[in-house]
DNA sequence: AGGTTATCTGCAATCGTTACCAGTATCGAT
DNA sequence: ATCGATACTGGTAACGATTGCAGATAACCT
């Protein structure tokens, strides 16, 4: 069992703790050869909790997402891993899509983490300070808040791919698009029905078919039916993240609707089996490891040239990937 | 920023930093009031380091999994946050399949966290003290390592779970059964062998078409490719988990082999899109999420409990879910 | 040999908190 | 008024590491 100091270190080996604490932190010192011994005897592993206390840093990096089952989360934080880097380590959050607990979780996290790399929930009605007030370095990815400014992020220009994702169904002749929302708190939510709108608009056409949802699959299914069971269904809809893709296209096969002969459906984001159902699934996708990889390249940066660098932005491609989820509206 | 300290509360309220730190751990003391306003006022954070340093505790959990990716093990982590509580904070750590990661991550995880979930890749070929070296408290969940007697675990019956996959397939008629397996060094890997062949042994049948994988999808692909171009190829496949399934389902694919019809394919682990793809994947399906659960609980209890109280074992239950990719052979 | 660097060393203060110990105020009972 | 019990309080020594300071040793030069 463990609770071997430096000093029992020390003690074995003859010299003093400060002699000891050199060698660990690389300065060389006359028995080198014996400390490493007795490190290795004695199994001495330092205290990280005694370090952080004199040196204020923990080398830890928090990663707080709504839902780590979203495969573009996982991609994230896969992604943040891979940049990590040796000498840190990465803690992540859940919030479950919880304000109160995104709230706690920052609040927990003060002390424990060197940064916070997050995706919040809400654009942050509270004020312009709350994120501020942690004092805590952070990056934000995937989404911002409305004082985003102050802080450095990695943002993927969601109107533009709503408006890309509704282009195309337009496009192809379409002209009853539904549009299946993310909440219009989040900042993905608002700009991709702002994108959704855009094009809608600059076609003439009115948003009849607007959904607004949770980013879940039950939500997503939910929409789904109620959008099959208006009299006038649409011929066309863009779900605005994978998970509600995934729903819808669950309501669609219990309801035996055919996609896309009878229904064209376009999702937000990539999965992994798009090309294994049939039809393939057409979506608009960005790269989320990169974005992961991306926001934690930011951070490390920003710890290493210190706090009051400023804010740095950069936004990641998306992209239209078309499969076999879309064609033109059978009766015009 | 901040870097109130306790003494500076207690000079702005006029007390003893003991009031103060006594107040923090829920005593009765007199001025609460202007206490709890001075932290308010001061924007004063406890500072974890100090506690960790003084208690010996921190309050995080680390979970250690191979692949975040992989909706399995994200499941898992899901799981574990559900049951974390709202006095402790979760540790990820993926090591991407890793064996040298995994150990620095040990190496580096003590002292930081209270106790460690994993998965572990390998059986521990380098004898029983491996993990025990750590003097940390450990869960493991999914997988187990030779020495797992020790630690406290939470498993799914792999080898009843391969078995069931294995007489399903046997029991449709098939004879040339294949399977693409996971590592052998692995113990899911190595269980859903066993079972495997097992099954196949019970049914004086040789096990001719085995394939060592690696548990990714690109060798599931790789697999399933080796497996159509043999001369005699296999009538069905057991697919020894997700993303290998996706990988194979892949090359059946690109390769235009129809499911069921051609070849029959099963897998390890559910999907959440496994009824969205066609013919909707049967599967030997458990609940993840309930073993991320079970093995918080289990080292919560374990830290309250104390160091020396003797392991629990659990383990959770496998289910055959049928649903359209697996038929009788063509040619009998 | 004497003087000057260059290297390494130990001492002790420090990081922010907790918990033990002894001390003081308050109160009711005698 | 005195006593004892109760309820808080403040001072201070830890927790285990790092680091500035000054002293010691060795190495080098003239």
């Amino acid at each position: 069992m463990s609770t071997v100091t430096i000093t029992d270190v020390a003690k074995h080996v003859g010299v003093s703790v400060a002699t000891i604490s050199r060698h660990l932190s690389g300065f060389t010192v006359r028995n080198e050869e014996k400390i490493r011994q007795a490190i290795i005897d004695l199994n001495y592993r330092p205290s990280a909790a005694a370090r952080n206390l004199k040196s204020g840093r923990t080398g830890i990096i928090a990663i707080v997402v709504p839902d780590i089952t979203n495969p573009f989360f996982a991609s994230i934080v896969e992604g943040a891993e891979s940049a990590v880097g040796d000498d840190r380590m990465i803690l992540l959050v859940n919030t479950g899509d919880s304000r109160e607990r995104e709230e706690k979780a920052l609040t927990q996290l003060f002390g424990r983490v060197d940064g916070v790399i997050m995706a919040p929930l809400t654009e942050d009605e509270e004020g312009p300070s709350f994120f501020s007030q942690f004092g805590l370095p952070i990056v934000f990815v995937d989404r911002v808040t409305r004082d985003g400014e102050k802080f450095s992020s990695v943002l993927t220009d969601n109107s533009r791919g709503a408006s890309v994702a509704t282009d195309y169904l337009i496009g192809l002749g379409h002209t009853k698009i539904a549009m299946i929302s993310g909440p219009l708190t989040t900042t993905p939510g608002k700009r991709r029905a702002d994108g959704f709108r855009a094009s809608l608009k600059q076609a003439s056409l009115t948003p009849q078919y607007f959904i607004e949802s949770d980013f879940s699959e039950a939500g997503g299914y939910a929409a789904m039916c109620a959008l099959l069971d208006r009299d006038d269904a649409p011929t066309a809809v863009f779900t605005a993240n994978n998970l509600m893709t995934i729903g819808a296209l669950h309501a669609l096969r219990d309801r035996g609707v055919q996609v896309p002969d009878q229904i064209s459906i376009i999702g937000f984001d990539d999965l992994d089996f798009a090309e294994l159902i049939s039809p393939p699934l057409t979506v608009i996708a960005r790269d989320a490891r990169l974005q992961g990889s991306l926001a934690m390249q930011m951070m490390i940066k920003h710890l290493a040239t210190g706090v009051s660098t400023p804010p740095e932005h950069s936004m990641v491609d998306v992209q239209l990937v078309e499969r076999g989820s879309c064609a033109p509206p059978r009766e015009m």
